[in-house]
DNA sequence: TAAAAAACCTGAGGCAAATCAGTTGATTCT
DNA sequence: AGAATCAACTGATTTGCCTCAGGTTTTTTA
């Protein structure tokens, strides 16, 4: 009885404070490409130019004229804010996302945001004036966006609270948890990140990060070897991203 | 010469690191319902209750389920996430503007958020479904919205580096420049907001509130009286918000 | 295959800001 | 009028995390 009260109680909590994964990626969405005419998918096709990026290459640079839509289709990149001394990481994106969609707005020409990629990726750049268009003639294709600019406020809404609420320890556990379950889906992965790269995704120098990662292996919670990391207790590493 | 060349090289660090006035509240935006057809309108009177709201009441709350969309005729509101021990203030938002919107998308049926008023306040209450019907048989209104929720995206990424990056003299600063200049539209107002509510909305404690002020007002940036704020030197006061 | 460079790791010291523990003053309740 | 409550304010203490300064290991390059 007194066990199925803390129960509750604990389930209320999590309700509110938790965001569960919200922290790093969006995820793959639908084909928004799909509710597209036959013409207009021509149009598309005729509109659009497909570009390899090395690791560590800049896809758009923020401020610069917005001139294009990006669909990632292969690889991984980060999508930041520029900032003396450091930069502020919005999200990390895999593969079959749309990158950039933010920018489009009434009276902004610009990107708000830089893009660049972790490992080498593959982009496919879509003229922004056509893809305005479509929006403005196409309501299910409209409607669809909608959707997936939610599904990222969403999770930058997320994002946002870990990085100002919860401290080191919850957002080593979030990234760890993140990069498991919505990037690799395996609880063991090979990390295309350095230290220092999880640092600034995390918000805190490369040094708090080893010594984190020391900890959580001391711990048990996790298995690392250079680049490799096993969860080895996903449940308790999940608490940890909940409690901050 | 010399002058020419700082003032190039301080446009461009600006151009990176400040994001002015995005820390607090959007713009208010165009009215989207004149995109509607007669018919339409009406649909959208038929499907509205307007009601009011006392100081601090709650207008959504977090987790439940999102049946209307939410548009404030008048009045003040901050929208939150809510967090053990503390929230995070997402935006305040004045009247004339839409709220809630982000929770609408595929998979999602509960509020990403709460919302409550700092002041007595109105609001129309919108169905959710034939809004979102709506939006998928009018392609200018879907993207109007499109221009709406990325207007109010590039604002959340601007807080989202405020409060993450700069420290408390700039997120201070930020603030009151931001209720001066898209609040209240002028160097003189009157605070609804507590001392605790600033802080809150600030990412900081209460006492660093008070102290900042106190320290603000001994420099001669501001003037206080109790609730009343006179900004006696606006560019002072960006250059602090703008260094962090 | 050796040297150089980059990434990784560790401990000590310092600082910004929160928390705590109060006082004062204004407003509401009894 | 006195008690109780609340917002505003202040100083002392604590803490979380960064910075710095130095190590070691791994990777890259010549």
């Amino acid at each position: 009885m007194i066990l199925f009260v803390l129960l509750r109680i604990e389930s209320t909590i999590l309700n509110v404070k938790s965001y569960p994964n919200t922290c790093v990626v969006p995820p793959p969405e639908g084909a928004c490409f799909d509710l597209l005419t036959e013409d207009e998918r021509k149009l598309v096709d005729d509109n659009t130019v497909e570009v390899f990026y090395k690791k560590g290459e800049i896809l758009c640079k923020q401020g610069s004229f917005a001139s294009k839509i990006i669909y990632l289709s292969e690889g991984l990149v980060k999508v930041y804010l520029e900032g003396s001394p450091k930069n502020l990481v919005l999200s990390i994106t895999p593969k079959s996302n749309l990158v950039g969609l933010p920018s489009i707005y009434e009276g902004n020409n610009t990107f708000q945001f830089s893009v660049s990629s972790y490992v080498d990726s593959w982009a496919k750049l879509i003229d922004i004036n056509i893809f305005k268009q479509l929006l403005r003639q196409n309501a299910a294709f409209a409607s669809k966006i909608i959707d997936i600019l939610n599904e990222n406020t969403a999770q930058a809404y997320g994002r946002f609270f870990c990085l100002t609420r919860k401290q080191l320890h919850g957002r080593m556990a979030d990234i760890m948890m993140c990069l498991s379950e919505r990037i690799f889906k395996s609880l063991e992965y090979e990390l295309p990140l350095s230290r220092s790269d999880l640092g600034e995704l995390t918000g805190m120098s490369t040094e708090s990060v080893i010594r984190l990662m020391k900890e959580f292996k001391d711990d048990k919670l996790i298995e690392v070897s250079g680049k490799k990391i096993t969860i080895l207790e996903p449940k308790r590493m999940r608490k940890i991203s909940e409690v901050g």
